[in-house]
This record gives C-alpha cells, sequence and structure tokens, in this order.
DNA sequence: GCGATAGGTATACAGTTGTCTACCTTTCGT
DNA sequence: ACGAAAGGTAGACAACTGTATACCTATCGC
C-alpha cells in the first residue's frame, strides 16, 4: 500500500495526535511510554511499531508537520502585511532612512499574525518548545533546524520587500534568528498566561524594534567609520 | 535532628546530584522514576520519600541551589566588570550620551563571565534550561522567578552603576528580562555545541548592545516628541 | 539516660512497561 | 486473480515501577 505522501495511515495519524494530546498536558515526550500513548489513541499497543521505531522518530514526523504547516502560510501572511503597509505613504517620523511607522505596522501585524497561528495550533507549539530543550538531541537538532529556516524566510522577506535594506545579510540573519527563537519560545507563555496575551504581544514587537533600530544605528556608524 | 539549614542529609543530597547526572545525560526530570533515581545515588529507593514527596519537590530544590549559588556572586562579578571599566576614562565613540566603548566593555565582560559560570556547573544549567519549558508548571513558575530575579538585579545594578541611565526602570526591566532569558537559553547551546562557543558569546553580546542601543534611541526620540 | 525523631534499609505486592511471536484483514500491483 | 505487503490485533513474558509496612540505628533535646 503505497501512500501518495498526502493520506497518512490512519493509525499513524492517532498515535501522533495522540502524543499532542499527552505533551499538551503535562508531559514531555520523551516521558511517554508507548502503551501509554497506544491506549490513549485507543490502538494495540504493537501497532507503534508499524510506523516508528522510537518515541525520536514520532516528534520528528510532528516537528516536520508542525513546520510544513507553519513555514509556508506564515510566509504569505507576512507578505501581505509588508505590502499592505507599503500601500500606505510614509506614516511615521524618518529614523536612520527608515519610516518608523511603517516598520513599526510591519512589525505588530507580522507577530500578531504569529501568535494568531499559535492559538489556533496550541499543542504543536507546546510540543516543539518543550522539545527545543528537551532531552532528545536528534528532537533539539530538528527545532533548531526548523526555527533557523524560519529566520532564513525573514531574512530573505526582509531584503525582498526592501525593509530595512541597510543591513547586510549575515546582520539581518542574525536578527531574524533572535527573533524567530524568542517569538518561538514566547509561545508556550502565550499559551498558558492568557492574561498577560497583550502585553507578551507588545513585548515582542518592541524587542525586535528595538533590535533591529539598534543594529541599523551601529551599522551606519560603523560604515561611516 | 535539626538541620542548621546548612548541612543537608547525605541522602538528599545525593539524590540530587544523581537527579543531575542523569538529567544532564538525555533525560528530564518528569521521566526519571524515583527507583532509577535512588539506584544511580546508591540508596534504597524508599530513602527518596524521606526527603521528598515528589519529583517537583526535588526539582524546586535544585532550582533553589542553582540559583542561590549564581545570584550573588554574579552580581558581584557583574559590578566589578563595571568598575573595573569605569576606572578608564571614554574610549570610544559617544553614542546618545552613552560612550559605546565602555559600554560594550562592561556587557562583554559580563557576557563572559556570565558563560564562564555555565562552564562551571553544567548540569545545573542543563537541568534549569530544560525545565524551563519541561513539563511541570510549578518548576517552569520557580524557573521564570528565577530569571525576573536575575533581571531586576541587572536592571537595579544598571541604575546604580549609572550605565544608560537615560532609559526609565520599566524599559530597563524589559530589557534585562530579554537579556537573562536569552543568556540563561543560550546556555544550552554553550554546553553542547562547543565549536561555536566564540560566535554563540559574539552574538550574546552584539544582541544586548543592539537592544540597549536601539531602546535608547527611541526612548530620546518619544522624549524629544 | 531515654524517648523521640530523622535518616536509612529490607521485603513484598500489584500494576505497568517494552517487546516478542503469531494471526488476521484490507489494499495494491501485476 | 493472486501473492505480497501494509496496517492492525491478541496474548504472553520477564523486567521494572511506585508504594506500603516493618525494622534498624544514630543523634538530638531534656
Amino acid at each position: 500500500m503505497v501512500r501518495l505522501q498526502q493520506e497518512r495511515a490512519a493509525g499513524k495519524q492517532q498515535l501522533m495526535q495522540a502524543a499532542l494530546r499527552l505533551v499538551a498536558g503535562s508531559r514531555s515526550l520523551g516521558s511517554l511510554g508507548l502503551r501509554e500513548l497506544a491506549r490513549e489513541a485507543g490502538l494495540n499497543p504493537n501497532t507503534f511499531y508499524r510506523h516508528f521505531d522510537s518515541l525520536d522518530a514520532l516528534g520528528l514526523a510532528l516537528i516536520q508537520d508542525l513546520s510544513e504547516q507553519l513555514r509556508q502560510p506564515l510566509r504569505e501572511l507576512r507578505r501581505e502585511a509588508a505590502q499592505r503597509a507599503q500601500a500606505n505613504g510614509p506614516i511615521g517620523p524618518m529614523v536612520l532612512g527608515v519610516d518608523l511607522g511603517r516598520s513599526r505596522l510591519v512589525c505588530r501585524e507580522t507577530v500578531r499574525l504569529y501568535f494568531r497561528f499559535v492559538e489556533q495550533n496550541p499543542s504543536g507549539f507546546i510540543v516543539g518548545v518543550r522539545e527545543l530543550h528537551g532531552a532528545s538531541p536528534v528532537l533539539r537538532a530538528a527545532l533548531r533546524e526548523v526555527m533557523e529556516a524560519f529566520a532564513r524566510d525573514m531574512a530573505e522577506d526582509m531584503l525582498e520587500l526592501g525593509l530595512l535594506g541597510g543591513l547586510e545579510g549575515e546582520t539581518l540573519l542574525r536578527l531574524s534568528s533572535l527573533v524567530s527563537r524568542h517569538l518561538f519560545q514566547s509561545s508556550l507563555d502565550y499559551l498558558e498566561q492568557v492574561d498577560r496575551r497583550a502585553s507578551l504581544s507588545a513585548e515582542a514587537e518592541e524587542m525586535i524594534i528595538d533590535l533591529f533600530i539598534g543594529a541599523s544605528l551601529l551599522d551606519g556608524l560603523q560604515r561611516r567609520a
């Protein structure tokens, strides 16, 4: 039975969702028993072996899913936000040759879209963040890779869309990595501390602005010297 | 047998160190069995009950230890670094009324001292970072609190030492939190990716500088408006 | 000196775990 | 149409788990 890589065996899907459920409640992937998993999924314990040969394998599948579900959509949303903001004229004070108001707008919108995404896929982010510093080196590496990919996307988009064009690629990537990292790790707080959501979002925005403004200023100084 | 809170029962200490060892190898606290723990510590399984009534309790003890061992020393080291840097005259370009060279120096020295600390207490930081986003809400909350305390220390010191005095307390605390968070979470990468240590340290420095410079600039703009 | 308490051990038990072997059913390629 | 493979189940086993009860020994206050 050759799957066209679209449709997944029912059991496999059930197991993955069971894992999401269990981890989203207070567990870590590494602490799951495969019997417990099968029980939660309503399957025979042995079914696990048919699809995975370790918990890490299941974790990798989850991570890949998460990444695929997020990367493209987020990218499109960011581009839309940028275009929408670019449609209007300059709307704020010019700082370092950058329209601060517009930058803030793109940033704000992107951050909000991201967190909306988080809200819509809580379990995915919970296991993602949890395993980012979790016990399994394999999963940690995989998640780092995902975050780097996000960062590359972001840097690329900013270059293409002409936001903060003054910065060189390397610096841009460094900042994007920081942003990607920060947003990702904030996800857990965002999900759990419902009352602080607004401020978490605002703080993320401020952090991003601070970072890019600071880097731009220093970059300008260095260039002038 | 009333302990003077200094000396800890031998078994308790052994259990805690056993936990450190196990978690430092690829485990999470939540996945430890108390039998496994006792075995590693060379003790009878029941001994665990004498000292803790859950894994969370043990985790809290570990976190408290870590915090105590770190907070004061780090603070002193930071003050020393600041004074040392202040002894010399201005050594760099003035940006926003701040001696950039000196700020960089304090920052660099603080970051390096921090990472040296990490190197000297690897297991502690491994469990700390791991449980920061781990499965137990109790431990997560405790670790957040520790990080906030660090951030408060940092902000306070910066005020007292007159570094970036222009910023208001609230902003300062926000930035300090970001720094504290970033450093803490970088610890794991720093410990594991031995070949990237230099660049991780450098990136942390740059991030801090960028953040504070950016925030200062924006603060100045806002104040002028 | 003595009871109390903290620290540690031994044994036992029921429940759970990972894994193995064997068997059944559906689906597909040819 | 049929064999093969994928997906799923059943039962069994030894190993391990958390926990309870009971027992032992220092150390302390008094």
